[in-house]
DNA sequence: TAGGCCGGTTACCGCAACGTGACCGGTTAC
DNA sequence: GTAACCGGTCACGTTGCGGTAACCGGCCTA
């Protein structure tokens, strides 16, 4: 995906397209910050998560975990005990994710200052 | 969106929501890159992007266009031409794309090695 | 008169992501 | 007995993004 003098030019095995920066699903992001600090458990995410449905955590946690994203221990205790840490290669999420908030912190304002402008003009030529 | 200690606790209010590091639809990051180096017209994009259709790019730059990443100049010539380049605030997000990039660079092989391993056995306990 | 080029618009459609609600098996508590 | 907790699974419904196909109007060429 090196760009030849002038044209990007994307051809469908462009890694790009395997990962057009969106990082994974809507949660991926979030799950890989609530694990920053520490592994948790299945619960304690979806509490500090909010609004996720079990299905769709269980949805993006196995798919993080087939992607070697985060590992998930069973501890067969009782009540049952799961918990999921990050592995290195979640880790390096962690600098993007950091670099999309400071994006955001530093060009959100504008971009939604800039949208809301232009909501309020939807007319360009009357005719 | 600071975290308290430990917990990061996304409310709905939180800018991630509004911009889960997806940077925009599809499409937007590769425009992004298209324009990079100078203006572009619509058909000039569409032969770089190789299979996006007329309908997604239009959405994707009139998107664009609101929320003030890129700007549209029509010329009244003929045949008529149309052009697109980067504002200064599309041009902040080529820092994020570029930081995607080189993630992908650094990291994709492990994740699809991963991947690869991970659907080579997904027999967990055969009872 | 017909057709092509440019930069679209409109109508329609399929599919995957997202979400809801019910249920489950094992264990402990009431 | 039954109810709750944990970490899910299953069936189902909805939404919206991405894509296809047809068409448009103005200008030019054959």
């Amino acid at each position: 995906m090196e760009k030849t003098a002038d044209a990007p030019t994307f051809d469908p095995a462009c890694p790009m397209s395997a990962f057009p920066v969106q990082i994974g699903d809507k949660w991926t992001a979030m799950v890989v910050l609530c694990l920053e600090a520490r592994p948790r458990r299945f619960s304690e995410l979806r509490q500090l998560l909010g609004s996720v449905s079990a299905k769709v955590l269980t949805d993006t946690l196995r798919a993080m975990e087939r992607d070697g994203l985060v590992s998930r221990s069973v501890f067969d205790e009782n009540p049952p005990r799961v918990e999921y840490r990050l592995t290195a290669l979640g880790r390096t999420l962690l600098q993007l994710v950091d670099a999309a908030r400071s994006w955001a912190r530093d060009n959100l304002d504008d971009l939604l200052s800039a949208r809301r402008q232009h909501d309020d003009m939807p007319l360009p030529s009357p005719r």
